[in-house]
DNA sequence: TATTTTTGTGTAATTTTGAAAAAACCTATA
DNA sequence: TATAGGTTTTTTCAAAATTACACAAAAATA
């Protein structure tokens, strides 16, 4: 049996994470620049090698730590990618997870700012290898998944308003919804909890700070969290 | 820049397939007698291992191939497997892809029936290594797919019925719909096609035949095929 | 030709959605 | 401290979508 294994050829396992975050208007991404001297305008997701001893999601996590400093970031697995020409250099699987960052947190932890930046999702640099496509199907699945399920509050700080809150699905989705029907169908969901402070200088007004539901949040895993698919405008 | 790739563990990769059937009531998956003579019991995903030049949809194509002869199979990665000692013989990843095939063309061209069959979605054997747990991820993309778009008609024949046409995906939510709702709802999206042809002997009075509209299929590869969140019963 | 089985449809009741208007509240300014 | 201006929040109403629900027509068989 083991004379099987044997016979095949390895190849290189690597982990590369999408990074997303928020900035209270635009979906970002966080991007570092490529190690090499002669290609300073190639950026790159976050990556690097999986360990002999390692899972796949471990390797996704230890990575990020790595780059970012940042622990306990939500991170989903998205995809392995294979082409045997993918990587040059050498014969390279990867797999690629999507993180979902809260960008004040990150901003607050970060330590190596010089290779890294945030850029907004649709003024992305030239990216290596074929990270631009990864890029692409990280944020279809980002969409299909917001809309399934809240995991778009990641990227929103623990407490919110539901102006915050309703930016970010129109970034997310890129479109505009209308504000009524949006904050009556959140609402709906049961995973908002009001407090009695409300946001302080950013608006004349102040909203009232939302929190979400964690027990709703991880007990209803259910279908259908929202149904985001018929957006006031495609934009 | 070659000496860091150099330095790194290179494992190997896998390709495994979900094969999903449906023989017109129950939802079916094709498994594979594990090689093993003391372990008679175990059953097997279909895979294989990654060649040296060939991609991972490549790499999925042919396998599926060797072990069924069927070619041109509908085929969409799921994930990557990779936890350290989930095949104990030696480090692998491998990455999962959901196949569905039409039972009877499947039963036409099969050669090596010996090693392979069909098992009920509900009453599995025991499963190789990780596999319970691929199947069980399979399942609930095939869920969340089949409901934005119209991938379940790889399940049928080219002409189906209505009847049988709900019966699928009644066996793929594992639940039941309203004849008339649902009919409607599947008219409405505009793919399906009615002919003046009538199934013949099945039933008494016999179903109009309807087939897939391609270029719809094709060109509207939109959000929100159906939403069959809410079926009348929660299996 | 009566019986049985399966297909094929329409409508009323309910729920959800889209849109407007008004009320509540804060900040800034006079 | 009164007022104007901007923003959030609630209420309300009409339109649209979805759901629940039942019976007649067609074909096979006895």
């Amino acid at each position: 049996m083991l004379n099987l294994y044997k016979q095949q050829t390895a190849c290189l396992v690597a982990v590369d994470s999408i990074i997303f975050g928020f900035d209270g208007e635009n979906l970002k991404l966080l991007l570092v620049k490529r190690g090499l001297e002669d290609d300073t305008n190639t950026w790159s997701l976050m990556g690097g090698w999986l360990k002999p001893d390692e899972g796949l999601n471990d390797a996704a996590h230890r990575v990020l730590f790595e780059h970012t400093g940042l622990r306990d970031v939500y991170l989903e697995q998205i995809a392995a990618f294979g082409n045997p020409d993918r990587d040059p250099v050498m014969r390279t699987v990867s797999v690629i997870y999507k993180a979902l960052v809260n960008i004040e947190e990150y901003n607050e932890k970060i330590s190596n700012k010089l290779t890294t930046s945030w850029f907004l999702i649709n003024e992305l640099p030239t990216l290596l290898f074929d990270h631009s496509e990864m890029v692409a199907l990280a944020i279809e699945r980002l969409r299909s998944n917001a809309s399934l399920h809240p995991i778009g509050f990641e990227l929103l700080p623990e407490k919110f308003t539901l102006p915050q809150l309703q930016k970010l699905y129109e970034a997310i989705f890129n479109t505009e919804f209308d504000k009524r029907n949006f904050t009556r169908k959140l609402l709906a969901t049961g995973f908002l909890v009001k407090t009695t402070e409300k946001q302080k200088g950013f608006s004349k007004k102040g909203a009232y700070y939302y929190y979400l539901n964690k027990e709703k949040y991880n007990n209803d895993h259910a279908f259908n969290f929202l149904s985001l698919t018929n957006p006031d405008k495609i934009l």
